[in-house]
DNA sequence: GCTCAATCGTGAATATAGTTCACAGCGTGA
DNA sequence: TCACGCTGTGAACTATATTCACGATTGAGC
């Protein structure tokens, strides 16, 4: 039965083919702003073709947005096998996510939709779940981390498990994207520098847990040195995000104390 | 012209009444599943009104939202006003962020979707502003914590302004509300009792800060007792919310430490 | 190589919902 | 009382998600 296999890889690649077209739209015009009939003009299919694939919109987008997901697992799972301290690697976690969403805006855009739950909600089962297991190659990344921490006794877990130190970080990092991408939502709240700010509350979280070696979250050096490395051994492909490579640009208000 | 403040205090309360009649209807089918046409005959009221109002269905979530963000933030000037210790206080506030989401879903639905980028960028710019506005209280409420907790000599804000704390705490509770509405990602990653842990965030973040008095991040009796309190003293009005009463079962797995 | 049935892709048609607008009705001020 | 202008109306318009009947294509069996 190789024909039948056939038929079936190439309607595997044309779904590929939509979803990267949907994600060029995107790019463009916003998920909302893209209408199912130019996408398929897009793709240069036709519209009833679109549906083959995908029941509704909104199963299209969790689609687009597992392309985000493998993306950023990708990125995570250098980070874990980046040969650094664990809690290098930790705050490496954090950045590589800030890295993500710096230079896939999109894909911030479409999980942030994809997660909102009235959205959520109108999407299949199937297609949540196949969304849901593109994730967890990030988690496991991260609690790699964490095992490895235990292992080397740099950091002992007694409030939380390994699934909640990653749960605990994955809420700020989101939150404070949340904030950003809501346009004037930080200007409004006389917040300069959010991601120096996410930062240090890595920092500050890492420290509660007792996770060594203990930081200084008021030394930007040491974040900033972190970032240069990782950037030279592991993001060679990816620039700084723009607006925060100078070290003390990390810091929100740098002259206040020292 | 008394006439023409009449007609304006009268367009004020229709607005007023179509929200309201949005919220009712948005809490059946969600505000996705709401039709503008649908809306209008529920305020009895014709679709062209309606648009007298709000110039697209993007405005009238921001309109909405508003709604949720002011009832938050009487949650949280009452837990400002409290008479208890900063610290208790400061984790009142992300207990009443929790209640206010618990007691009202579909505001933070609609909150979810108004930040969404999305959907965000679509509404007016007046309307976008007005809804910040409505959210500034909350974070008035927890920055006048943080400078009473200071002038008590309760913490010194080394790393952190006022703003940053409040962010830093809230980034905290959206991400994890974000996690828990999108049905299946908690389940997902194993995580059982997710405002438990993030309690326990609270609790790290604030002990990392050095706000006395340092609680235990395994002591749950604390912050039920401050729970209990809570509710006999100020939030008399609101039931617990179901699935996290007792004590023990605000923590994930209290079986493991002692 | 031919046939035929099953499958697939198509895009016009349908349904639905956001948005507009020309007009009728009403209140207002002269 | 009258005329003007403003307001509410809902039918009409537009856009877009979704469906479906049909023609094209494929591939198994002879």
């Amino acid at each position: 039965m190789t024909a039948a296999q056939r038929r079936e890889r190439e309607f595997a690649q044309r779904e590929q083919c939509f979803v990267n077209a949907a994600l060029e739209l995107a790019a463009e015009v916003g998920f909302m702003g893209m209408s199912m009939a130019d996408l398929a003009r897009h793709a240069e299919y036709a519209t009833g073709t679109l549906y083959k694939h995908f029941d509704c919109k909104e199963d299209l987008l969790m689609a687009m947005t597992a392309v985000g997901n493998r993306e950023r697992a990708k990125m995570m799972q250098r980070v874990a096998a980046w040969d650094a301290p664990s809690r290098q690697k930790m705050m490496a976690i954090g950045y590589s996510d800030l890295l993500f969403v710096a230079n896939h805006p999109v894909h911030f855009r479409l999980e942030q939709l994809a997660t909102a739950e009235d959205v959520w909600s109108r999407a299949s089962e199937a297609r949540r779940t196949a969304l849901l297991q593109t994730g967890a190659p990030c988690g496991d990344a991260v609690e790699s981390i964490v095992d490895e921490a235990v292992a080397a006794g740099d950091v002992t877990l007694r409030t939380h498990r390994r699934e909640d130190v990653a749960l605990g970080l994955w809420t700020m990092s989101m939150g404070m994207h949340t904030q950003v991408h809501a346009g004037g939502l930080l200007e409004f709240h006389d917040i300069s520098a959010p991601y120096g700010l996410l930062a240090r509350n890595y920092t500050l979280f890492l420290n509660a847990l007792d996770w060594q070696p203990i930081v200084d979250p008021l030394d930007d050096q040491w974040r900033a040195n972190m970032r240069d490395r990782l950037h030279a051994e592991v993001f060679t492909d990816y620039a700084p995000p723009v607006g925060a490579p100078p070290v003390s640009d990390l810091d929100p208000h740098h002259a206040d104390n020292s």
